[in-house]
DNA sequence: CAAAAAATACCAGAAAACCAGTAGAAAAAA
DNA sequence: TTTTTTCTACTGGTTTTCTGGTATTTTTTG
């Protein structure tokens, strides 16, 4: 049985080197490589197999569930485990969506990613215990997928964290503040929310703030 | 020369485990833990030296800009150095503020990492690269430190990030509502914030709203 | 104990957001 | 090419926020 050709992807150095260290002694796995952006990744993935990444979903360049679509479609066989700080369950679950074969959050025990790494390998999909609760138990309001946006509607959302009124927003992109006040009521809508208040802590939470 | 007693204080394991690792052939360092929480660490140092303590201030029950302090008092000789993925200036000001030596990004490198141990050992004050380029290049409002919050403001913070309305925080703290205008109202010139948009936004980066 | 800070509350009004619905044009997807 | 989605815009109104100022009481700090 050969080795799994093994890749971490994560910005922090000090997360890839605890990682390699970690896994070293993995028999079946090989660490072939840590990448600090998910282009760097999509760049090596094109020249290169993997058998197995793990990723963080908070890189600088490209949003992790974003990335997760992007390996699948460069090479559907490789396995994606998700290692992750996020606890939200609309996050959770669009990687999974989007391909990944497990989430841990990264306050797990090594065992536990040890474990996942074996069931994701036997096809299986893998969650760290709180993960598992976190999906299991979902309050009424977590039963919502993650929104899906327009490019205009993030464009808008942007605009609105920055502090900006729909008048102001109007202004700098050349449209009605009717058309702006109608976009704001659509987010609302997407994200189930009442006031922005409560959109941008939405919004920041399921990842929609950076890139 | 005797080594040095070290700490590593992180909620992740993983990030634990990488540091340990890497810095185990540091001659001059010995590391006797790794805690999760900031209260292991303050029920540890209460009992145990401590020369040195690898921060990571998100932890899930102590701000770590407070335990900064609370270590301090505990120990005044123990050097702090604080590894974090907060680029905010004014939560960098305010670890500082608060007795850290130093202040490095975990997307900083090993080597950096270690070039700021001794530095601190040294009795410097160390940042990182990309923390000096955040540190001397502040934008205007980035001059701002953290602002400091009554009790009652952090409360009536957390409520308007639920979205609640004045009129329904009022009610919920037997208050009129025009007391809680008044506190949204000092809330946003203590942030230098024109709207509730930009409030959130501010007190989510400055790390307001978690504990 | 005195001073300072925090908490509470008010005035009056303008600005902005929120709401529910409708509809046509343009762009993207099938 | 057709269908679907997105974008743009409007009506009419209510609710809420924001603004600048003032003042007293209570609590905390030195």
């Amino acid at each position: 049985m050969n080795k799994l050709l093994t890749a971490i992807v994560d910005d922090h150095p000090i997360v890839i080197e605890g990682l390699k260290t970690s896994l070293q002694h993995e028999a079946n796995l090989q660490i072939v490589g840590g990448f600090g952006t998910g282009n760097d990744l999509l760049s090596f993935i094109r020249l290169n197999r993997l058998d197995l990444i793990l990723l963080d979903i908070t890189l600088p360049d490209i949003n992790g569930m974003d990335l997760c679509k992007m390996i699948k479609k460069e090479s559907v066989q490789t396995i994606i485990l998700v290692v992750s700080n996020h606890t939200e369950r609309s996050i959770i679950m669009e990687t999974i969506q989007n391909g990944a074969s497990g989430y841990l959050l990264k306050n797990s025990s090594i065992e536990e990613l040890r474990n996942c790494i074996s069931e994701a390998i036997r096809g299986n999909i893998c969650y760290s215990k709180e993960v598992i609760e976190i999906i299991s138990r979902p309050s009424q309001n977590q039963l919502r997928g993650r929104p899906q946006l327009t490019r205009r509607e993030k464009q808008i959302l942007a605009l609105i964290a920055e502090g900006k009124t729909s008048q102001v927003i109007a202004q700098e992109l050349f449209l009605s503040p009717l058309t702006i006040e109608t976009h704001r009521r659509n987010l609302m809508q997407k994200f189930d929310v009442k006031n922005v208040a409560e959109l941008i802590m939405a919004a920041n939470q399921q990842q929609f703030m950076i890139p």
